[in-house]
DNA sequence: GTGGTCTAGACCACG
DNA sequence: GTGGTCTAGACCACA
């Protein structure tokens, strides 16, 4: 009952992504989205190794390098904390928040895979990004 | 009397993804989406080389995956073809094509970089599939 | 007979130093020196596995972090290269150099050992840190 | 009714050297350059703790250590003392601080950082070490 | 208990 | 052959 949870890694094993790039990249998404703050507490390595099945080393690879990023911090003794965020959340966000997730909704109502709106997704980013140059 | 190309690969160098792979899923891409169709050429190895810094070797273990999954076919002397598709579009297709440029539009014009982009989208995804469950 | 060996690697393994860390700082020491300049090419993890006895693992963290620290270049299927320089060697460095040199040897011809070296150093860089304030 | 300090510890974060160690080096250091003498006392660990940031047990430890080596002697109320000494102080010795003082403020003169000092030094004890041999 | 480092050995991607 | 990642398990420093 000590804190309340900060974050939840997931892996994907088939997605061709190394899993400690996995567990950064989900670090840095929560704090761009501010779901973490500075100051927070990182699940332990010990707890990521429960959750979700992965070598400890693994785990403090991923720490380690956010910390070369400057985002983290590891106490020896206490845990690893947030340092600094990536987060400067616009105030559209939570419209564009309940925008992007109806459109999932309707995207798999139709029928398409995680592998489909995936592809549409990037394809529509790379079709704005045409745009504009 | 170059064919038009039917798809131009990309690399992310930074994104972990190993190049053979980006390949790979974006030919996968295509086919979803519709852009290539059985009969359709890739570009030769030699092309790929010529268009992205690759090596050939690479190119060529993609192409000879994506043979093992039974989508293309490499057919000595004149090059590799798709065989098969994966696109079920859904008649939908166009209207969430639309919205979803739309939505990426008006993220960036929200400040958001493409990191913040995908970190929303790869959240609604989390979020759909809870409420799905 | 490829080419010239680019820095021989030592550890002491008494110092309390990481060897992770004495190999990144070895570098860096050669990049201020100007011993070692862009382009240079590292010895392969092999190599230093060969040299001194240390795991592979060991040296390639000192190597991933010199990457991170944006001074070398992994590149894969050929070596690890210099990328970045630190030296901004100073004209005065060769007489420096024959001062410090001609010191160490009047201290060791004193009957000095090492550690007493060194700790003369530390006191005087202490000293001269101290009227610097 | 404070005595006197005797040595004032110093952490530096950044060496990789564990925090003990810094301060059994510190406290041979401070023996071999005659600067503590036997029957000296060392600060308690309440003082080291006050001092620089550090946790009571690793203070501890660190004197363990060092009565282990015979340097030291603890006193069981009173306090650490030092029992023996390290320095066979040579009559240069002044004067050979002289010069390296002398040489460090030359090189800081120079534009060199304490990173650069580091390095010309170790290069030249490594230097003097092959002529030796 | 926490994070941090090292060793050992396997496997992958790339050239 | 090169670098890069993962697993397994041991040991250390710190609170």
């Amino acid at each position: 009952m000590e804190a309340e949870p900060t974050i939840e890694f997931r892996l994907d094993r088939n997605s061709g992504v190394p899993p400690y790039r996995q567990l950064i990249d989900q670090v840095r998404q929560a704090l761009r989205l501010g779901i973490l703050h500075p100051g927070d507490q990182l699940p332990t390595v010990r707890d990521v190794v429960k959750q979700i099945a992965i070598n400890p080393n693994t785990v403090h690879r991923a720490y380690r390098d956010l910390e070369h990023q400057g985002l983290t911090e590891g106490r020896p003794g206490s845990g690893t904390f947030i340092k600094r965020s990536l987060s400067k959340v616009p105030d559209e966000q939570p419209a564009l928040q309940r925008r992007i997730e109806a459109w999932i909704r309707a995207a798999r109502e139709a029928g398409l895979g995680d592998e489909a709106i995936t592809a549409l997704v990037a394809e529509a980013m790379r079709t704005a990004e045409r745009k504009k140059k």
